[in-house]
DNA sequence: CCCTTTTTGAAACACTTATTTCAGAATAAA
DNA sequence: TTTATTCTGAAATAAGTGTTTCAAAAAGGG
């Protein structure tokens, strides 16, 4: 009945993020863009929409992705405690080897206060997190693994900001063995 | 001999800064810069130069104001452990008060990674704090009043990140609460 | 006062921005 | 094969970008 769509919307998606993820929302141009997509800007507004539509798509992408990474090493743990240290330690293998830091931090402070769209995004994603490292802490709580006496929650939440700080020290230093010792430190600290 | 000029230099950087801090780099254009600085493009490029040489200005501006403020809570302290306690206390409250977050950590993650001189600036003002706080740290730990066995470096930079991941926590949820209890969490954790 | 020097305001600059238009190409059901 | 529908490419759009130009205004020493 009519034409079909000749490019592969997740390819186009993905190499779309690549560019945000380097340059940031307002730094990447839509010629940057389409360029990197290999697609006709007319395409683009016809299939996925104008240049915020299509960074809600790609922050989403980018959430999904990183997440199932980060848990799947989790899982492959055989306590909680073990399942946190796993956790921590892919979040600093993530940064060290992600030269342009993490695409959802980065929008965080380069636009979310000023996007709710956005914001509600990033707060999702980070509650989330937070539900699952808590519950992990609550169980490692349980077994006498991690110090009790502390929210599981507040914990969380504590862990998720370490995350951000190691990231912007890894962006002005480019020093992966500091990002190892933070780790290792905030490790040291939540458990005994 | 020849005509003056009109407009005072710092005020018109005071305001450039503001709108920076707001819109960020990419964010903030040439007009909404010398509309809020109230001066003509031409008596910027005179005086200032280009918005390059005018984001650094307003940069090391927002850094040593900021500096000043925070080392001016430490020193009214009567031993090293209250005077981290002050500092901490103080960013956390700055974090509270300023909704659209901390220009230098915007600025690492919008643009550090991509241009070395605003890189160098960043690393520059982080590596002033480390040193002042791991100095605090140290005396602290001679008194009894930190807990032994951990570098004071390392340390200080488990702080410096905190505060960013509190930043970013912040912008997403505008929980004054939140980042009273993890400031506080951070304490607990140092001293002993 | 004049005269040299500098600053200012308004406009122009060349280029980039995000977005739209539309004729022609591709598609597949009728 | 026709036909209705949709997609694509190239161009056009209008507004915005950072920056420069330049005549006129201001300043103060000679």
């Amino acid at each position: 009945m009519a034409r079909n769509v000749e490019f592969n919307e997740e390819e186009a998606i993905q190499k779309a993020t690549q560019v945000f993820w380097e340059k940031g929302y307002n730094g990447a141009s839509l010629r940057d863009l389409t360029d990197a997509m290999q697609i006709n800007s007319s395409s683009l507004y016809n299939t996925i929409g104008d240049k915020h539509q299509l960074f809600i798509r790609c922050l989403n992408y980018y959430i999904e992705t990183k997440r199932t990474m980060l848990q799947a090493q989790a899982e492959s743990a055989t306590s909680p405690l073990e399942a946190l240290i796993k956790f921590i330690d892919a979040a600093s293998a993530t940064i060290i080897q992600d030269s342009s830091g993490c695409l959802a931090v980065k929008t965080a402070f380069e636009i979310s206060s000023r996007d709710t769209s956005i914001q509600s995004i990033l707060k999702t994603d980070n509650d989330f997190t937070r539900t699952f490292l808590s519950s992990l802490i609550d169980q490692a709580m349980q077994q006498g693994q991690v110090v009790k006496g502390e929210q599981p929650e507040l914990l969380a939440d504590y862990i998720i900001g370490s995350y951000t700080g190691w990231y912007e020290l890894h962006l002005l230093y480019n020093d992966p063995q500091k990002i190892r010792k933070l780790s290792q430190l905030l490790i040291r600290q939540i458990s005994v």
